[in-house]
DNA sequence: CACAATTAAATTGTACGCAAGTGAATTTTG
DNA sequence: CAAAATTCACTTGCGTACAATTTAATTGTG
């Protein structure tokens, strides 16, 4: 006999509106943030998953995949090709780590690194385009990780 | 000669943080929904993009394409192979409007009708796993639908 | 009414994102 | 130390996203 953890009650069908949908605010709000990179990366030639794979490397230096994925929360699935493109692209090299020769170990090369140069340029365009103020822009951003955390910790309890 | 718009500033070192940035915290978040919503959704056989499309047709009845995708901010490169697949599962037809023959209205079948009865229990399995007040997801909301107001806007200033 | 411009949907090609499975290297255990 | 379990990255297959192109239908214009 197991407990009834969730009783579903009944919605109003004000709340079931597409628009007063958290999740569908965030969704959207995802594609809209990537589409207003895209002119600028287009100019340094990265997509914007890209873009955060550098701002990995920039910030913390030569990783393993395995910490970039950790960081970024995407898998080697997703990471193993992107990172492909960012060697064949000059900005990274991919060197199998000597002590363990499971792990691959991801560094900037000297181009990569230069690149480093364009972030002010890039965060300052997005600052602007997202018009909010910077403390609108850090509540929101700290309401966002305490949701991820509630998210991400849900699946682990019941099935 | 053409006014210089953006002045780039120098951003301290701190802000230019993984974590300190609000288009990541958006992006990790939508995946977390993704990731959420996806066993909840596995039991009824969608994916969480077409679970938002029929969330539109619960919502407004049969509608054309196009105006889906306004809904949604999705174009038809997206949405023409997704509708096949909720087309091939049963949930949804596709007719071509006869007063308007490029237009394909899009309605929903008795069993996607029908399905709208799942719709309290996988927003309160939702609700749940998000573990906010409903007072801060609305706040949260609006300000996403803020932002992503914005971000839509800014495009179209300079190139 | 013919013909250009526009619109709607589908298609093609590229790049994620993730589940599931593979294979090689390391760690754990008996 | 050998066998089993685990870990790491890669690969495969499917489903988005989106730019760019294509095709068909409608609208606008002379």
């Amino acid at each position: 006999m197991r407990a009834q953890t969730t009783k579903t009650m009944e919605i109003p069908q004000e709340e079931k509106r597409l628009e007063k949908q958290l999740c569908f605010a965030v969704y959207a709000t995802a594609h809209a943030f990537t589409r207003a990179y895209k002119p600028i990366l287009d100019r340094v030639g990265l997509t914007y998953p890209q873009y955060l794979v550098m701002l990995v490397l920039w910030e913390r230096g030569e990783l393993p995949v395995k910490t970039i994925g950790e960081q970024l929360d995407l898998d080697s699935g997703t990471l193993s090709p992107l990172l492909k493109r960012l060697e064949q692209s000059g900005l990274i090299k991919r060197i199998r780590d000597l002590r363990d020769e499971r792990q691959v170990i991801v560094s900037l090369t000297p181009r990569g690194e230069a690149m480093k140069g364009e972030i002010d340029t890039i965060m300052t365009a997005i600052g602007q385009a997202a018009g909010c103020t910077l403390q609108e822009m850090a509540e929101m951003r700290d309401m966002l990780h305490r949701l991820r955390g509630n998210l991400g910790r849900a699946g682990t309890g019941g099935g």
